[in-house]
DNA sequence: ATATTTAAGTGTATAATATACATTAAATGT
DNA sequence: ACATTTAATGTATATTATACACTTAAATAT
């Protein structure tokens, strides 16, 4: 087949993943980051990421990515923004395409992670990273926050059963702000989207804190009688 | 220099423009399409678009697409979304990265748009477009919506100066819904963003509607001072 | 068995914001 | 001076957001 687009300049496309995960006992959102294994930048911390093969869509290269780093699969993952810049690769030019990731920590296989050159670092005390990986992150982080205001994602970051306070400690997190207890549960108990179990949480309390869990079909019919999620709350 | 991204597979990388302008006269939100001059696709109607070189970022490509079209610069210009699926051309493997971008079509040449390959449509009558233009398009909109409720960036689609009837207007053409008249004009008014003028616009009544204009300092000390622009009103 | 401790769970009053809605004002042409 | 046309304006009500403090349940210690 003969191609007119065979005369054009070609680029380096790469995809790389700020992977968000919520350490719910010590109640603070990590970033999954790695050390570089090669060639500019070897050794310095950077986030997962990976070049685009000519075979291979974009999101499926970011999804490949977290599934070498974690052996995740069906993840949340959401584009962020294309990095375009000619000189933002001290490498050569590269155009990298950003993405969010939200996984359950607990679904982590904890051996893998030891051996893995993965580590979970805390959001709020990042490690210099190298090129505009800083500024991938800034953004994505942003854009999490505006999501989870307005989108049911958070659950994403929780195990299948949580408690209410647990949720609400998550949205602290993330917020990086207290929010009132009182009107944080009204807005949530009235979306109806999350069932309250018989079991209760024991570990931090004595009375014992009841598990809810979050129903996607809730939210599906939330949405088509014209609702909006919103946990925008002071 | 030896090179590590020597190796990798390389990837033609485009962008695409979808050019929103707004008909004051006749109240209509369009776009800026062209036909396609290569094959695949010759002839057939797409969004305005080009290859990005190997010493051009993204952006500046987005912005030369749109100044070889319409001779504009200092245009609002925004990063949508980057299309990768390996198949979404049918020439061979492109990555899009989608921008919107808007006009004031005042400014706009009219013997250069009547010479050139560039033509106006409504948005709510657009033509068979090529690959998938029109799931750009689609996603491009619901953007700019949810931009104008939140950002001033209406004005960027307006004269200089502009009536309170043009403004709202222009915002029932985008939302593609009537608004209240007073609940909008109390709102606009209220953030304290527009100068009222002496002089009257007089073509489209005899009372004549008072010209406003867009201060951006104020919106810098309106953002300064913890506000929030919204104009997300019935 | 009773008291103490700890975190979970709950309601209401007030403030702020959004909505619905109809008349008057200004200018021109007849 | 009257008719016509579009611009401009205010208020009452409904909805939503916010601020705020005590009670409950269960385990543990006395």
């Amino acid at each position: 087949m003969t191609n007119y687009y065979e005369v054009l300049d070609k680029n380096l496309v790469a995809v790389d993943c700020v992977i968000f995960g919520y350490d719910i006992s010590d109640k603070e959102l990590k970033l999954l980051l790695v050390k570089r294994k090669f060639e500019p930048e070897y050794g310095k911390w950077t986030l997962p990421g990976g070049f685009v093969k000519k075979d291979e869509g974009v999101l499926e290269a970011a999804c490949r990515v977290l599934y070498q780093l974690t052996s995740l699969k069906d993840v949340y993952m959401e584009q962020s923004y294309a990095w375009g810049d000619v000189d933002r690769d001290s490498g050569g030019r590269v155009i990298t395409i950003s993405h969010f990731a939200l996984i359950k920590t607990h679904e982590l296989d904890p051996v893998m992670i030891e051996a893995s050159v993965a580590h979970w670092r805390s959001i709020s005390r990042l490690p210099k990273l190298i090129f505009d990986h800083r500024r991938i992150i800034d953004r994505a982080y942003k854009e999490l926050i505006d999501r989870i205001k307005v989108k049911p994602v958070g659950f994403e970051l929780l195990p299948e059963k949580f408690t209410l306070v647990q949720l609400q400690d998550l949205y602290e997190a993330i917020y990086q702000r207290k929010i009132d207890k009182r009107n944080f549960r009204k807005k949530i108990i009235s979306m109806n989207l999350l069932e309250k179990m018989d079991e209760k949480e024991k570990e931090t309390s004595k009375k014992g804190a009841y598990y809810y869990r979050f129903i996607p079909s809730r939210y599906e019919d939330f949405k088509r009688q014209g609702f909006y999620f919103n946990l925008d709350v002071q």
